[in-house]
DNA sequence: CGACACGTTGATTACGCTCAAAGATCGTGG
DNA sequence: CCACGATCTTTGAGCGTAATCAACGTGTCG
């Protein structure tokens, strides 16, 4: 595996189910963790940093299918091939490990499995809430919603990502991102300082539109 | 269960790995099988008919999850709750069954472990496909791409589902779904027979789309 | 045959995209 | 330390795609 030889290997440290396997690696900004269509035989856990995970269509249009934070599992697929690419959104530390046995129905470390588990149906879970996103709302309340998610996945209001990134995601464009944004904070809906640090003011309004 | 005591009740005789297991359940035509919300403590497996899974906004907006048909597993949830509801599209026979001891990590039936592992896979790769058509394609091209692969999933060209539900399924109007459809017969790529029945022309142009 | 749900087509509107330019922000080197 | 350039973000003007509102077909079943 070329990849592992790039980069810096580790002894891998992180406490819980995956103390002693794997490998950790650390990928610069904008790296490659796999690509679109490459075989898909590894899994990985974020330890540090942030990832995205994107699929371009040959005309060049994007859509970013989820973003992971510390601790995050990602890379599961369905079939032998990663249908999205992954990157480094920043400077990240990635442990890499093969699932295995550790897939579920055979047998293998059982806290491996139930991780790997938990993981699969979070990401089912929010990929059909961004799927609702997508499908019912409008572009003002798909930024909105996208920032209040954010904020409460993380603890706290920093974007790790740029308004492309933001946009790919959303399914709009980086001027419809931005005038979005600026109208929530003339609203008085979010209060931003600087482009990537917010804080959220009218909770109950996002909460509305995210749907109770 | 209330729900057990409103339908035909049937020792199950499917075959394959869910022999001998939970029970069987007749729902009518738009019959509801869970509800939005509900607890989330069963699994369910198409017999025979099709469902589908809805959910609504409070002010009306629907967006549907995803079609099942004979065969599929759904009602994997990550919390204890259903998310979305799900619905009878057609007469349904649903295999009603509890997980319990089958969930992933745990031990219990490894072949209905490894069946609900590849259902849920098979669901999180269908649901991000689903995400490429909402957040990368056009009005025309989301109604072509679901056409294809409606027909590549079930082996023949014939729609369960009515234009409301397409619609809802692709984030459009029904006007728009039956002014595309319109479309994409007058260029050649589909034709219709009646409403519901249909023959991919060009598949060439579709796979285009979907992306190679 | 008639009634009702479902589907199609037309006219107009509006939301978000495109094209364009100006304004921030950040890293780099003089 | 500030100037410079590159990149990212915001804002503006005009356009196009899909939504809305409305009317007209079509198919299905009592």
């Amino acid at each position: 595996m070329s990849l592992l030889e790039q980069h810096t290997l580790e002894r891998p440290s992180s406490p819980e189910p995956f103390a002693g396997v794997g490998v950790r690696m650390t990928f610069a900004r904008g790296e490659e963790i796999y690509a679109q269509d490459e075989e898909a035989d590894l899994l990985y856990r974020v330890v540090s940093g942030t990832v995205r995970t994107t699929r371009f269509l040959s005309d060049g249009r994007r859509q970013i299918g989820d973003f992971y934070f510390q601790g995050d599992l990602f890379g599961v697929e369905c079939g032998d091939t990663h249908r999205f690419a992954a990157e480094a959104l920043t400077t990240c530390e990635i442990l890499v490990f093969r699932p295995g046995s550790s897939i579920p129905g055979r047998d293998g470390d059982a806290r491996i499995q139930a991780a790997l588990w938990e993981a699969t149906t979070q990401e089912l879970e929010r990929s059909r809430e961004h799927l609702m996103l997508l499908g019912c709302h409008t572009a003002l309340e798909r930024v909105g919603v996208f920032l209040f998610a954010l904020a409460r996945r993380r603890g706290h209001g920093e974007l790790a990502m740029g308004r492309q990134d933001m946009a790919d995601y959303l399914g709009l464009t980086i001027e419809t991102v931005s005038r979005m944004l600026s109208q929530l904070q003339a609203d008085g809906v979010v209060q931003f300082f600087g482009a990537r640090r917010y804080r959220i003011m009218r909770q109950d309004r996002l909460e509305a539109w995210a749907d109770a």
